[in-house]
DNA sequence: CTGGGTGCAAAGTATTTGCATGAAC
DNA sequence: GTTCATGCAAATACTTTGCACCCAG
């Protein structure tokens, strides 16, 4: 399962004072490989590694990594979250047919500026998900 | 509990065939004041007119009048779903203090056709929210 | 009337928690 | 050796379902 960025998580995860166990590290490697997963593909996924791994392992180290914005969550419309590793800001484009999501860097910046400025409003995160027919579906 | 809307409501209801039942008209007339809302606060708000409305009826209600894009689900980072009354298009600025959701409408067309001819697919919709600190908080 | 809606109780899912054991450091 | 993580089982939270009764149309 090694693979060249797992010393990266291992030191990320320590940075962040979280022992880096193999269940984490094959957590943090199998979201990574996916792009974006779902608890229950990641259960599923996981368990190729560690038949015995718990549910609840799952949980847990979803919430702490995501607490420590390692991860992230993407609420989807219509359909269960998923995680992504946590990369720079970007926004999202989902086949309502596929089920794919992919990642959509967006100059936006100029446009979340103005919002900024019009509502006086200090902006720390963005949530962009486009929903619809992606190229291979239509 | 009647307002000038509830008219349009019961129409809207009757359009979809869904039968204007006053807990429907109630559950509609709630988020409507409230703007978002999310289930729990909404039977607590329902129990004041309806003491013995059960959980189910709103869920049971919530779907179908969000399936018949009657009401709208929109997913927050860390915390409840709300729901609003659909109207045209728009994005939610978010406060994470005082948990302030307000519409927001943005003029992101271009950008979006711009994305849409990018990456060669459909947009049907789109969810925004952008979250931070409102005016009041800072 | 008749079909669909309501409310209740029960079932089904999803997620969290407590605790003994075990592994990371 | 200490501290924290794991895995199991139980508990809690959330949502849906089945069914008898009732009301909107």
């Amino acid at each position: 399962m090694y693979n060249s960025k797992m010393n990266t998580y291992m030191e990320t995860l320590r940075q962040y004072n979280l022992k880096a166990t193999p269940q984490r590290l094959a957590i943090i490697d199998i979201v990574n490989k996916h792009g974006h997963i779902n608890i229950d593909t990641l259960y599923e996924e996981i368990k190729k590694q560690f038949n015995s791994i718990s549910l609840a392992t799952i949980y847990k180290n979803i919430n702490t990594m995501t607490e420590n914005q390692l991860l992230l969550e993407v609420k989807l419309p219509n359909s269960k979250s998923v995680y992504e590793v946590t990369k720079s800001r970007h926004a999202h484009l989902r086949c309502e047919l596929c089920g794919d999501v992919q990642d959509l860097t967006i100059d936006s910046n100029s446009l979340f500026v103005d919002i900024s400025n019009k509502y006086d409003f200090k902006i720390n995160n963005t949530d962009v998900i486009l929903s619809g027919i992606c190229k291979d579906c239509q």
